[in-house]
Formats: structure tokens, sequence, C-alpha cells
DNA sequence: GCTTAGACCG
DNA sequence: CGGTCTAAGC
């Protein structure tokens, strides 16, 4: 089963990238993030004249997520509010960052568009942190569901190791690789999840967003912050995790490469 | 000789219609209206690289002429300044809306983009008409100097009778085509110049332009607004004057087909 | 750089 | 409806 995560920033203006490479690709579940639209204007039907089911969490201009299935969905929800109640959430389920739902082999997917932070220390650096805090008591609301079964993906907005950023000198100086964000991130992962992307891929310069400024794509100069997370008995079964740069070279490219992990289903 | 007008809206979003369409019809002098573009952005190079001279008088965003020639040319200005002085016509400069210049044979082209008028008696209707007023002073002194080498072409904004608008019978109701504007275009030929479409054509919906909106160009619901007015030696030996529909027809196509006339230059 | 939105123009 | 611009977000 190959599932995948693609940063699409406007599936409107990128519906025919997206349509082309789920259909060669042959993507069974793909998770989207800034599709930067209101739910009735998601071009809905595209995907389900191919076959898929789509669940989607949009808002105007900003944000949005959608969770587009080949297999049936079930318990599709979306915002921390359903699991935590709407006292700490309300604030924060106002920008659509986070959907689920459980694909047919029983694996509840989590699909998240992490918010980006802006600057160091600014507000949206403060939201970003207090949104990984958020998520951290939503994670673990899951797990105690099914401690087993739980797949992450999305985009981070976090480079986890000095691997996944160009210019690691820079480090504490740059949104996405400061320690406070990377903490945030690693409270979450040690509930019980793990980066399936290095299981099978050590190096780096393994990037999956690039800058659409100063040719960063063309010179590499990129970031790794689009990642899949698997609870252990998934993370056994994962046969495979890639980014696909193909998107990223075409004509008018979200700046984002989808990352695909393919796992074998048939011990779940 | 071809000589050709056309407004593009926009030359930098139209820069692969016009050339391409340049090339393939052998166009002598292409005379272009709306290229919305200050004059060092204009793309000079494309038209260079192909043998063309280009004199362009654009602004930012709005208006923008450019006299585009296969042949040299010589004596070219903007503006209604170089001939009439500053005094009535400053204010009217600040618009880029005309451009002027001899070709090889002797003959000069006066390059067009008469204001829209917007609605009847507004401000900028008014505008329109005293434009018009300034254009009459401004072929009066042109005639002056040759009364027998004048070709105007451009987007007049004008239908100059009910042959070239699809519903007549909204003739005073609607901007281009009231009484006082085409009496105001006419007071202009009235000093020596004539339609050289209707030399060849007498037949109504012979359209120029048409609205983005609602279809218009697939129900032909368009207006002849776009023009080319000789004075009687050129028009005598105009050969042809067609209106080309087909880049109308392409993806993302200005609103305006370009306009094309034939003149036999052996005789002058 | 490339996206969005709203405003203005035609 | 489609071009421009501005201002914001990433």
């Amino acid at each position: 089963m190959k599932i995948a995560s693609w940063n699409v920033n406007s599936i409107r203006t990128r519906l025919e990238h997206v349509l082309d490479w789920l259909y060669t690709q042959s993507i069974d579940v793909l998770c989207l993030q800034e599709t930067k639209v209101i739910d009735e204007d998601f071009p809905k039907a595209s995907f389900e004249e191919e076959g898929y089911q789509v669940y989607v969490s949009g808002q105007k201009a900003y944000n949005g997520v959608a969770l587009i299935s080949r297999t049936t969905l079930s318990e599709v929800s979306s915002g921390f509010t359903p699991l935590l109640g709407p006292d700490l959430t309300q604030h924060y389920d106002q920008q659509k960052r986070l959907i689920t739902g459980i694909i047919s082999p029983g694996v509840r997917i989590l699909n998240l568009y992490v918010p980006n932070g802006s600057e160091i220390d600014s507000d949206k650096y403060v939201y970003k942190l207090e949104w990984l805090e958020l998520l951290h008591h939503y994670v673990e609301k899951l797990l105690s569901q099914d401690p087993q079964h739980l797949l992450i993906c999305g985009d981070f907005n976090i480079a986890l190791d000095d691997r996944d950023m160009h210019d690691p000198s820079k480090r504490e100086a740059h949104i996405m690789s400061t320690d406070r964000e990377r903490q945030a991130l690693q409270k979450v992962l040690a509930l019980g999840l793990e980066d399936v992307f290095r299981k099978f891929n050590s190096k780096s310069e393994q990037f999956s967003w690039w800058n659409y400024r100063a040719g960063s794509f063309q010179r590499n100069k990129g970031w790794r912050i689009d990642h899949h997370y698997l609870t252990p008995t998934l993370y056994e079964q994962a046969t495979a995790c890639t980014i696909d740069a193909a998107p990223r070279r075409l004509p008018k490219p979200s700046d984002h490469a989808p990352v695909v992990v393919e796992i074998d289903t048939q011990n779940l």
C-alpha cells in the first residue's frame, strides 16, 4: 500500500500536477497540505472520477488539508476538538491543519500541516510550539485507542536533525531547526513513533522542500520537512520511503515534493 | 506591405501569441495597444531578434502603445505634445495612447489607443470626447505636413455605424456607439480619412473585439472597434483589409483580434 | 518566487 | 472575465 504526503501550495493551481502524479504512481492514500481552498470549492469530482474518496478540511487562502483514498475511509474527523474537546482547542482549530481517518487495513492516517512559525520568537513561532503541544495531547489520545496502527504524515515545518537542512551551521538562527521546535516534535515522537524515511536512507541532503527564490532547487539548497512517522508495527512492515523530486521540476511546481511510504499490509 | 493593429491586453502576457502571429503572417508594421508595461520592461529583444525595430510609449498597468516595424522608422514621436505644444496636451499625455512614425515608403503611421469612456456621461466619457477633440487638432497638423500619406490605426473604442455592433438597438444606451462619440470621430475623419475595411467588406457582424464575459466570442456578440483609416491616395492602393479571429480562439487570448491592411506601395 | 485576496479597469 | 497592482504569508 502506497501512502503519499504532499504540500501542494494550492490544490486549484496544482490540480493537473497532482492528478497526473497520483495515477502514474498508483498511490492508495494521498495526504495533501496547503490546499488553500474552502471545502465547497475543492475539486473533489476530479478525484472521485478516478475512484478516490475525498475528505477535506479547508479555509479561504491559507492552510487546508485533504485525505484522498482509494480504499474506504472511516472515522474521519478534522481538528483537535473531536478528541480533546472544545475548551483548549477551539482557537487552534480555526486554522485547518489536521485531518484523520482509518483506512481499510485498520490503520489510522493523521495528516498534518504544522504551522510555519514565521520568525523565531514571533507570535507565530509561539503559536507553532503551542500547536505542537496540543498535538502531543492529541496523539497520546489516538495511541490510547490503538498504539500500533498509526501513521502521521504531513508538512512538519521542522528539520528533525542536521542532515535535514542544507546549512546546519545556521541551525539556531533559522525557523524550522531551532532546538525548541525539534524538542516539541520529539516529545510527540517519544510517544512511540519513528521517522520511516530514516529506515531506508541515512544520507544528508535528502530534501522535500526548496524555496522558490534564488534557484534553491537547482542548487539543492533545501530542507526535509515532510515526514511519515509510524508506530512500531507499521514501521516494521514499511518496505520503502522515497521523496519524488520529479514534480518539483515541472513548470509552476509546488515548492514541496511528494513523499511516499510503502507498507506491506499482509501481516497487519 | 502589411500593416497590422492589435490591442494585445498586456504584451508580456501575450508575447508568444504576438510573436507567433507576426512571423506566420509576415507583417511589416505592427501597431500594438494596451501593452500595459513601462518602456524599460517592454520585451523589445524578442522582436529585434527577428529583425524588427521597436518603439514604445508605455506606462505601468494601463494603456501603452508600440510601433514595431521591419522597415526603418523615422520621425518617431509619442503623445500630442510634439505637434500641439504642452499647454493643451500635458494633462492628456500622462496616459500613453499615441505613437507615430514614418515608414520607408514615406507613409506616416499613427497608432492610437482611444479612451474607453467607461459609462455614458461619466468623467471618463467626457475625457474620451475631449481626447478625440485634441486628436482632431493633431491630425489636422499632420495632414498639413502631408495630406496624402497618413494611415491611422488602433483601438478606437467606437463602433462607427450600426453594422459594427451586435445589438444596434442599444446604440444610445451603450458606450462606444453613442452619437457624441461617433460624431467626435467623424469630425476627425472629415479631415480626409476613410475606413479601409469598408472598401472590401460591407457586411454587418464583422467584429474585432468580444468581451471576455458570458461566451461573447462563441456567440459572436462583438464590436468592430479596431480600425485602419487612410488618406485617399493610400486608400486607392489598399488591396485588402481583414480581421484575423484565429488568435482570439487560442488559450488565454487578448479580447481583441488583429486587423491587417495590405497596401500596394509600388505607386506611392 | 509564487501563492492568495481585494481593488480597479475595461 | 482577465489583465493590472498591492499586501500578506511562507
